[in-house]
DNA sequence: TCTAAATGTGTCAAAACAACACAATAATAG
DNA sequence: CTATTATTGTGTTGTTTTGACACATTTAGA
């Protein structure tokens, strides 16, 4: 048997979230359309899957073609495949969110893609579905990161207690109290203080932490409880 | 345009993942796979997408193929698509998981798809990429029933405190403290009173509740701490 | 050297939690 | 009819966690 006697097969798309922080608001990387429909609008990265290539390989070669970047944090989100989502024709796209330093991205191939770090609270318009891709993804991430410690591939590899503060604030669009996040925080022993103090600071320097690995593999299955419980 | 200039089209199915409670056990209904390559082997209950069909209606659609049911609780788990993941053709599966009460079901449509109620406990060997969906579907269960009220769909409209932690206790694998469950749940609001009593019972008759459905809607993306966390 | 802004650490009362005890109910055995 | 046994409902207690808040320390700049 070399292939189903059915006849419906789909166009299969791979569209990427991509979320930075940069130390004040949650941003997303966004690109402006390159090809009809709806060119020189707003909307996700994106491309066809190939014929011989998996989902999760699709993703980081589109991932890597916006950012230069490797081996950066992917998640699938879920499949949006509504009959009408694509005016063109019948397209189903596999959504995948990735998280990445802000920081870490060639400059070149985001040029080239004119793509932009969009603020989360500016978004424009999007095309298709993609507005309501963000939102789930956004849901995902405010999931996650309230139960696991996935807010830190956000940062660079060395960052203050402060930073990783206003990161959870940015996530979660909310204050939260100084003192009680800092003994939460240290309490789950993910944190090893490098010794260092963070230099640019205009004001009393904060200790740089770095992310305790081990801990972090062993228990990123537990649920930590990062968030305050709100009923 | 009438469509993208792009060969690729892949065929696309639907797998889906019933789970059900018995009153002792997590079970899973499972299929005799009626069409080959591995035909009359043990699989999920699947099909193909139609060309003119969401995705949600395609796996209503076989869910009530195979349960007779219509409105039953259903959630988009994870597309697969390991280029080999069936032999014959590429073929993306996009897995839905749905939990149902166990006793509201079809018999006649269950018969005839060779159907079967199979404890989670003794799993047989399932074709393809099925054994994975079933443990993701398992995770997401457990993550989702710590922290939703999703539980309730497993169960009669109406049931008894202790049936629900035998639930929990079936989900997690585990045992709990009788009367810190009651605590715990009781606190939540979710459960209302029916002034009836469990009449199959050997000795004392337990209450019967039911879930208070305002409660349920308001607070469902609310998380809630039904599980004791283990750091 | 004084001020202002930010950081590190500590206190305390209220709430939540895990572990445990005891009384009430209902079928069954004697 | 009573004792037994299994199960259910509710309470207690000491410990831990939480949220709200105070105070001392550090640093740049006035």
């Amino acid at each position: 048997m070399k292939s189903y006697a059915h006849s419906t097969r789909l166009l299969v798309a791979i569209d990427c979230i991509i979320f930075g922080f940069d130390g004040e608001e949650l941003k997303l990387l966004l690109i402006k359309r390159r090809f009809e429909p709806e060119k020189g609008k707003w909307s996700l990265m994106g491309g066809f899957v190939n014929e011989e290539e998996d989902l999760e390989v699709g993703a980081e070669r589109i991932l890597h073609e916006l950012t230069g970047l490797h081996n950066i944090y992917v998640e699938q989100l879920q499949t949006f495949g509504k009959v009408d989502r694509d005016p063109v024709e019948r397209t189903l796209s596999v959504v995948f969110f990735a998280l990445i330093n802000i920081h870490n991205h060639d400059e070149e191939s985001v040029k080239s893609h004119s793509a932009c770090w969009i603020s989360l609270k500016q978004m424009p318009k999007l095309i298709f579905d993609h507005e309501k891709m963000v939102q789930l993804a956004l849901e995902r991430l405010r999931y996650k990161a309230a139960l696991h410690p996935i807010g830190f591939e956000l940062l660079p590899q060395q960052f203050t207690i402060p930073q990783l503060q206003k990161l959870y604030e940015a996530i979660y669009d909310l204050k939260l109290d100084r003192r009680n996040f800092s003994r939460k925080i240290l309490s789950t022993g993910l944190l090893l203080d490098t010794g260092e103090k963070n230099a640019n600071s205009a004001t009393k320097k904060a200790i740089l932490y770095r992310l305790n690995k081990e801990k972090y593999e062993s228990n990123f299955n537990n649920f930590w409880y990062f968030m305050p419980v709100t009923t």
